[in-house]
DNA sequence: TCTGGGGTCCTAGGACCC
DNA sequence: TCTGGGGTCCTAGGACCC
């Protein structure tokens, strides 16, 4: 800390966290200029979609992200729905981060909208971080035509809840003198990590602010909430939150999933559904350098209730066909044949960086594991998606794979 | 027009080892 | 010889976030 090279007064806080505003439908909106002004909502049009981001004017008609297209339509019968354009949103995502690294290389993505920046260090040359966040806030507005909101806090967590205090396009300073009276009104679900279910918990002890949390003693918390939960909500609510600011992390899970228009009972499809979840899940891994160790499987039942079922592989694998395999026998072993499934999901887990494991022969001297000609047919699907696109790869390309008992020769042609 | 799709983190129980 | 305790890995479920 330098706060003692400070001039006058406290130092200034250094983590700014940048939030665009209402991103998909801000990123719609530059190639829809007739629709600004107007109530808009990003959802899709699929009977089970939902909002994922809608303009303020939607927003004063009570609509939110996560509602059912079909509810904010109720509520606001004159709104516009765009599809989604996932593409777009990468884009104007990385356009954006690389503006955020033009003031310090602390920058770490939490989302494909938000960041936090830490500009202790930028001060210097670039002035107090107030000064810092309004230019900033410009020159994001001036390259890209999307609004942000940006918080300035001592602290990460203040930063976030100042970012949301100052939306939509405004920016708030929260001073270290400021953060109890500032934190302390609100309700707990203010704090980070209390949802639903942990409100109602908390509700149950009387506490309904955060100033109440913090006057409640560390045990009687971890008691109600668990060890963890509990040891973070108090910290937080004294204004205690020593995470730094981290540039990118490596990726702990890779997975696809879908939720189906109507419930699916056909073990073909569903087959079918996992075979190219399998595909793309590899194809991101590969994409990535990656290889993953436990492969798992979800479903959801027509009931909304979910399970999911997981296996640790002996060696780390990248070959959709390889997640295929497995994910397919934990299927048959679920033994959920004929029943509605609403949703159907593969994920990869406890990654790695790809390194020779893959490659080495014991791999694929076992029977069960993919051969060399099943990797020449995946470097195929990746070129193919590095120019067309992951959609562009569907379930008939490996259609003709051998069913799992079979096994491939290095052509991969069956025996 | 009931409830998406991408994730992270935590808890708890059991297996297994020393 | 009826029974301990710590550590790690694996699995399932659930809360939460954007």
């Amino acid at each position: 800390m330098d706060g003692a090279a400070e001039p006058i007064g406290e130092p200034s806080p250094s983590i700014l966290h940048v939030d665009m505003d209402a991103f998909f439908a801000s990123v719609e909106l530059l190639s829809h200029p007739e629709l600004r002004g107007k109530p808009v909502i990003i959802g899709g049009h699929s009977p089970r979609a939902v909002v994922t981001s809608a303009t303020y004017e939607a927003r004063a008609f009570g609509v939110h992200s996560a509602m059912p297209v079909g509810a904010a339509l109720r509520l606001c019968p004159k709104a516009i729905v765009l599809e989604p354009h996932m593409h777009l949103y990468r884009e104007a995502s990385q356009a954006v981060m690389a503006l955020f690294r033009e003031v310090t290389p602390l920058v770490e993505p939490l989302s494909i909208d938000e960041a936090f920046l830490d500009v202790a260090g930028a001060r210097r040359l670039l002035g107090e971080s107030d000064v810092i966040a309004a230019r900033l806030r410009a020159r994001v507005f001036e390259q890209t035509g999307l609004p942000c909101s940006v918080g300035v806090a001592p602290t990460k967590f203040m930063a976030k809840l100042a970012s949301g205090r100052a939306k939509p396009d405004g920016m708030l300073v929260i001073r270290p003198s400021e953060v109890l009276a500032y934190l302390h009104p609100l309700p707990v679900r203010a704090l980070w990590g209390v949802g639903g279910k942990t409100a109602e918990q908390l509700e149950r002890l009387g506490l309904r602010t955060v100033g109440d949390i913090a006057d409640t003693p560390l045990d009687a918390l971890v008691r109600a909430v668990g060890d963890a939960t509990g040891t973070k909500l108090h910290e937080l609510a004294l204004g205690i939150d020593p995470r730094e600011v981290v540039p990118v992390g490596q990726e702990k899970s890779v997975g696809h999933e879908r939720t189906f228009d109507i419930d699916e009972r056909s073990p073909d499809v569903l087959r079918r559904e996992l075979l190219h979840q399998s595909t793309r899940v590899a194809v991101r891994l590969r994409a990535a350098g990656l290889v993953g160790r436990t492969v798992a499987l979800k479903l959801r039942y027509a009931d909304f209730t979910t399970i999911s079922r997981s296996r640790t592989l002996s060696e780390p694998t990248d070959l959709g066909k390889r997640i295929f395999d497995e994910v397919s026998a934990i299927y048959e072993a679920v033994g959920s044949r004929g029943e509605a499934i609403r949703l159907i999901g593969v994920r990869v887990e406890q990654l790695s960086e790809a390194g020779a494991a893959v490659h080495q022969p014991a791999l694929w001297a076992d029977e069960t594991v993919p051969s060399e000609g099943w990797r020449d047919a995946e470097r195929t699907i990746d070129r193919v998606t590095a120019k067309f696109g992951t959609d562009s790869v569907r379930p008939a390309s490996l259609v003709n794979a051998p069913k799992s008992g079979e096994t491939a020769d290095r052509n991969g042609t069956r025996r």
